[in-house]
DNA sequence: ATAAGATACTTTAATATTAAACTATTATAT
DNA sequence: ATATAATAGTTTAATATTAAAGTATCTTAT
C-alpha cells in the first residue's frame, strides 16, 4: 500500500463525493423550483423577486453580488421582469449611475404568494434528512464552500 | 413552544441547509472547472468529452441521459464540438435514426491531457474535508438525491 | 479645476438550456 | 401490408450566462 495506491484512493473518494454533491444539488434544486416554473418564472427571475421581498429596494450591482451573477446578466433578467410588470427600475437624482429596482404591486403580490410555497417545497424535500443530518450537511457544505486557496 | 414554532424552526433549518448546499456546490464546481475554461472548453463540452473517454462511442440519446440534459441541447453542444474537430458524428447502416459520436484523435489527446488535471483539482478542493467527512457528505448527498416522492 | 481612475450599467458575441413542434426512421398491432 | 406508435434527432423561440468592450457618472489626486 504505497503512496501511489493511497493517492488513487484519495482521488477516487474525492471524485465520488464531488459527483454525488453535484447530482444531489441538481436534483433537489430542480424539483424545488417546479412551482416557480409553473408560474412562468425562471429561477433567476424568482431569485431577484425573492431578494427584493426580503431586502427591499436594491440597485443592480447589489443584486448581482447577492446572486453571484454578472452585471450583464442582471441587466437582462431585470429588463425581462420590467416587461412583465413585476419590478420597477428608476434612476434617482442622488447618484445617476445607479438604477434602483423595486417590486411593483403586481410583483409583490406574486412573490408573497409564491415564497411560502417555495419554502414548503424545500422543507418537504429536505425532510428526507433528519434535523441532525440537515445540520451536519449544512456544516460540511459551509466548510467546503469556504474558498481557502493560499 | 407549540407546533407553529416547531414548523418555523423546521423550515428555517431546511432553508439554511438548502442555501448552504447550493452555494457550496456552485463554489466548488466553478473553481474546479477553471482549468477546463482556460482551455477554451465549456463545462458541457468537457462533460461530453469525458463521457466519451470513459464510456467509448455513444449516441446523442445516451449522452443526454448521462448528462441529464435535453436532446436539443446535446445536438447543439455536439455540433460545436464537431466544428472544433474534437468529436466525430456519423450515421451507420444498422439503425439510421442514430448518430454515433466518438472522440477524434485531437479530441482524445485533449481530454486525456485535461482529465488528470481536472481530477487533481477536485481532489485538492475536496481535501478541505477529511476522508471521513467526504464519505459522510457523499452519503448525505446520496440520501438527499434520491427522488422519493410518493 | 481638471485629469485620471473608479463605479454602475449596457451591449455584443458566444455558448447553454429547455419545451414544443417538427422530420426521419424503426417497431408493432391488426 | 399498412396504419399507428415509438424512438432519435433537429429546429425554433425564449431565457440565461459570461467576458469584454463600451458609455455615463461620480470621486480623487494634483
Amino acid at each position: 500500500m504505497g503512496s501511489h495506491y493511497n493517492g488513487e484512493s484519495e482521488q477516487q473518494r474525492a471524485l465520488d463525493c464531488f459527483i454525488k454533491l453535484l447530482r444531489a444539488t441538481e436534483s433537489v434544486n430542480t424539483e424545488v423550483h417546479k412551482s416557480v416554473f409553473a408560474e412562468g418564472l425562471s429561477e433567476s427571475q424568482f431569485g431577484i423577486l425573492e431578494a427584493l421581498l426580503h431586502l427591499g429596494t436594491l440597485n443592480q450591482n447589489q443584486i448581482a453580488k447577492k446572486l453571484l451573477k454578472s452585471g450583464g446578466n442582471i441587466t437582462l433578467v431585470i429588463d425581462n421582469l420590467v416587461k412583465q410588470g413585476l419590478v420597477s427600475k428608476e434612476k434617482r437624482s442622488e447618484d445617476r449611475r445607479f438604477y434602483w429596482i423595486d417590486l411593483t404591486d403586481k410583483g409583490r403580490r406574486l412573490i408573497e404568494h409564491l415564497f411560502p410555497r417555495h419554502a414548503e417545497n424545500i422543507t418537504k424535500r429536505m425532510a428526507v434528512l433528519s434535523p441532525e443530518e440537515q445540520i451536519l450537511l449544512g456544516k460540511l457544505c459551509r466548510k467546503l464552500g469556504k474558498n481557502n486557496k493560499q
